[in-house]
RNA sequence: GCCGAAGUGGCGGAACAGGCAGACGCGCACGACUCAAAAUCGUGUUCCCUCGGGAGUGUGGGUUCGAUUCCCACCUUCGGCACCA
């Protein structure tokens, strides 16, 4: 009799044992290729709940697999460890966010290493250590050097409960909220700092160089949202220029108004004294909407003549000037030629206010006598023009572009591109986050902080407000400082830097968490990078990787790296839910808890459920009576392994079989870690067992093949199930550790079928299956077929018409 | 409104270069073991059926010898974007 199996005693045993042999320390090693794993970093909230397991685990199989397959791994693990919880705790109780972070952090590291991951935590870096927040500000400092970082005054999103601002990306949905919070996001006018991820944008649509997931390509372009169209400059009647974007210049001929948005700079000189009062009204009504308000697209149309005219470049005709806020000043020149008659929102406003319509695109079918059209025509390739000028009776299919060219020839305008991408609003009116490395001298203005003096360091004596306003506003100390250039007195920026900035260059840190010259060091870069592998949730689609693709191209401006993509491969996974199908969350009180499961079933087989309830990137709820099947595989698994196998009566075809299954299941669990596919590599590696089962009753095949059976199952399981697969290995007298032995290799010979199940359709349905030596040719496989009495009993006298064979697997035979 | 993904037994899910639908597992039923239960083992398990078969992968069409897989239309669900000129 074996000794039951016990995971709360193997576990921790073995994750011991590797930690000081050093199994998972990972250097570099030229002799082997290498491979760069990478997980998204948690963010230390205190627990791991079982989503943390559910994204690291696979991707810890994976990362095993390759270990195996002869890679030279890097897997690393760090924490996100600035941000807004942390603060909250220390306003709810009075717990400095500092000491709550570090807390929980050590927590986490417990509970982490209770996965048996494969983590290197030599290292491990954590971004709210001022040795890695030194660098986030060194980079802020390069990032100003290339002027890809600039301060400007805008009208920014703010969310109200955060207290702070948000970039563009981190406001969501159609109420547009705060991604972290779900309040409704207000417009402030602030002097805030941005990076310039719109210098890339036409870099950050070329997804060439790497193989992501196609879902997360499209996100990311349509967030871009590259449109093409042409620039043309329209002059008011005081010979000012107001150039516009459309996408439309083959309608030029239509525009009978322009737009202006109330915040753009012209407004004031185009308005004529007695539209004054109304336009400022206007603007300032603009500036106390929410956005969910003024951007609402069924809302009416509001707005307000200037009293001023601009000429229409292409027919010279005299055009009112409109202020509206359906026109937005951070898109384009925020400023647009109306087009009433071809363009949904010019129509309703012009219906709105009484301008006039001008039809130029004419409708296949509508004639002029028709009467005015019911509604914008939009099509951009039906019909032709007309009244335009020279291009009256092109048809509209090409017209934009023959349109644009005698633009540019003509000297009206020219083609252009737009985005709809912004740049990276990148500072937080928040204590917990890197302190932006710059001061504000009277003579110099923003100046930098030289390299000697980061990090910046957060003063630790802060008080918090209940309101959430950040303490270093508050703290004299901390802004009293002198000017670099000047030496006289300055004030130090309040703001600190948006989390995303840290989680941007996390992968580049983890190469040399200590390293003090430099980001990170090269030589560990030169081996190591790029990222050959990341997982993580598609929640980050656009916004933390845009901004680490962003960041990894500005860095090759720096010199600091000669690739252009931080991640050459991304695999999203999917979410557990709760047993109700709903997302996990403690008020629903459909949270199940990783470290209990553990304590009930052992780490090995919860990882093994991860894998196997579902596909990885699908996810789906959680089920307690599910997790049976991969507890009974891990049991049976002990079972088989410990037995003590005492063959009888041989039999060849039986050794056969088991040996054609061994090699068969090799080749599935193979393929499949490969893809991703750990539910059916699990699946695959059940049918094992239960192939060995059957052969430990009927006792027939050779011991060569049962072990061969018995230690290619422990190997095909030991990046799924580390712990058992080790102590199982140890036990049947095999080197340590599995976890570094080759991983196992299939024979195709040995793999292949012996007999073949033919199936006989006659007009498409099933009447008879036989089994058939695998190396039947075709005419063999046809001829025993139409032998078959079954099958003849439904030709009902006719005779075959057409009979189709499908090599191994299947005859037709149409009557 | 636009873009994208997905609909398969009681449940989670397999199988798509067009070829046996339902691998693997859960659950359930019956049987064995047990005083009994759990655990374990065995058998069965898409539905209907007059035991010959028939129907069946969201719905309706189409292509094909043959469709879960390809094409068209529609329904439902879930994501993303949305006054972006």
């Amino acid at each position: 009799m074996t000794d039951p199996y016990t995971p709360q005693i193997i576990e921790p045993k073995w994750q011991q044992q590797w930690e000081a042999t050093k199994l998972y320390r990972q250097i570099i090693d030229r002799n082997k290729p290498k491979h760069y794993a990478l997980t998204m970093l948690p963010y230390p909230s205190g627990d791991l709940h079982i989503g943390h397991w559910y994204a690291m685990t696979p991707s810890d199989a994976r990362a095993r697999f390759m270990r195996m397959k002869g890679y030279n791994v890097l897997f690393p693990m760090g924490f996100d460890a600035f941000g807004l919880p942390a603060e909250n705790a220390a306003i709810a109780r009075n717990i400095h966010p500092s000491k709550w972070t570090f807390a929980n952090i050590e927590r986490m590291r417990q509970q982490l290493r209770s996965m048996g991951a494969m983590f290197d935590w030599e290292r491990e870096a954590v971004s709210a250590d001022p040795e890695y927040y030194r660098w986030t500000q060194w980079f802020f400092k390069k990032l100003m050097e290339l002027g890809l970082a600039y301060r400007k005054l805008a009208a920014v999103d703010f969310c109200p409960r955060c207290n702070t601002t948000l970039a563009r990306e981190q406001v969501w949905g159609e109420d547009r909220h705060c991604e972290r919070c779900g309040t409704p996001v207000i417009k402030k006018e602030l002097e805030q700092w941005f990076f310039k991820t719109t210098d890339y944008a036409e870099e950050l649509l070329d997804f060439s160089q790497i193989n992501w997931p196609e879902r997360v390509k499209v996100m990311q372009t349509n967030w871009i949202g590259r449109s093409e169209g042409a620039e043309v400059i329209f002059l008011t009647e005081q010979g000012d220029e107001i150039p516009i974007f459309t996408t439309r210049p083959d309608t030029l001929w239509g525009a009978t108004f322009m737009v202006l948005a109330p915040e753009h700079p012209l407004v004031e000189k185009v308005t004529t004294p007695e539209q004054k009062e109304a336009v400022e009204a206007y603007h300032a009504a603009a500036q106390k909407l929410t956005d969910i308000d003024r951007e609402a697209a069924d809302r009416e149309k509001t707005g307000v003549f200037t009293g001023g005219y601009a000429i229409n470049p292409v027919n010279g005709e005299r055009i009112p000037i409109w202020v509206a806020d359906y026109v937005l000043m951070g898109y384009g020149f925020g400023a647009i030629m109306a087009v009433p008659a071809h363009d949904e929102r010019d129509f309703a406003f012009a219906t709105r206010f009484d301008l006039p319509i001008a039809e130029v695109i004419r409708m296949p079918g509508r004639a002029e006598s028709d009467g005015p059209l019911a509604k914008a025509y939009t099509s951009k390739s039906e019909g032709q023009l007309v009244n335009s000028g020279p291009f009256t009776g092109t048809p509209t299919e090409g017209a934009a572009a023959r349109v644009t060219d005698w633009l540019a020839e003509t000297g009206k305008g020219k083609k252009a591109v737009n985005y709809r991408l912004r740049d990276w609003l990148i500072s937080r009116q928040r204590y917990w986050g890197a302190p932006i490395p710059v001061v504000y001298c009277p003579e110099h203005g923003a100046v930098a902080v030289p390299d000697d003096q980061l990090p910046i360091l957060l003063p630790e004596d802060v008080a918090f407000m209940p309101t959430g306003e950040s303490p270093l506003k508050q703290h004299e100390l901390f802004q009293q400082t002198t000017c670099p250039v000047c030496g006289r007195d300055a004030r130090r920026e309040t703001d600190t830097m948006d989390t995303f900035m840290c989680s941007s260059w996390y992968q580049y840190r983890y190469l040399s968490p200590h390293y003090d010259q430099g980001p990170f060091d090269p030589e560990e870069g030169a081996y190591w990078l790029p990222v050959d592998q990341y997982t993580g949730g598609i929640e980050h689609a656009t916004m933390h990787l845009i901004y680490t693709r962003f960041f990894t191209k500005a860095m090759r401006e720096m010199g600091l790296v000669h690739f252009s993509e931080p991640m050459l491969a991304l695999f999203n996974q999917g979410m557990v839910l709760g047993e109700d199908g709903e997302k996990m969350s403690k008020s629903r009180g459909n949270v199940v808890a990783p470290d209990n499961l553990v304590e009930k079933y052992g780490a090995d087989t919860v990882r093994t459920y991860l894998m196997f309830f579902a596909r990885w990137e699908q996810g789906g709820p959680w089920n307690y009576d599910g997790i049976k099947g991969p507890q009974r595989l891990i049991q049976d698994v002990w079972q088989l392994a410990l037995a003590d196998y005492q063959p009888g009566m041989m039999d060849a075809a039986a050794t056969r079989n088991l040996r054609r299954k061994t090699h068969q299941t090799i080749r599935k669990v193979t393929q499949d870690l490969e893809g991703f596919a750990f539910n059916t590599a699990v699946a695959a590696i059940m049918e094992q067992r239960n192939a060995i089962q059957e052969a430990l009753k009927q006792r027939q095949v050779m011991v060569e093949a049962w072990r061969e059976a018995v230690d290619s199952l422990l190997l095909l399981l030991a990046p799924i199930a580390p712990h058992i697969t080790e102590e199982l290995w140890a036990r049947r007298g095999g080197r340590y550790s599995i976890h570094q032995q080759p991983w196992p290799v299939w024979d195709e010979e040995t793999a292949k079928e012996e007999a073949i199940t033919v199936v006989v359709q006659v007009n498409g349905k099933v009447r008879d299956r036989f089994e058939m030596a695998a190396d039947t040719g075709e005419e063999g496989i046809k001829a025993a077929a139409l032998a078959s009495e079954k099958v003849q009993a439904w030709f009902e006298g006719k005779s075959p018409r057409k009979v189709i064979v499908v090599k191994g697997q299947l005859v037709n035979i149409v009557v």
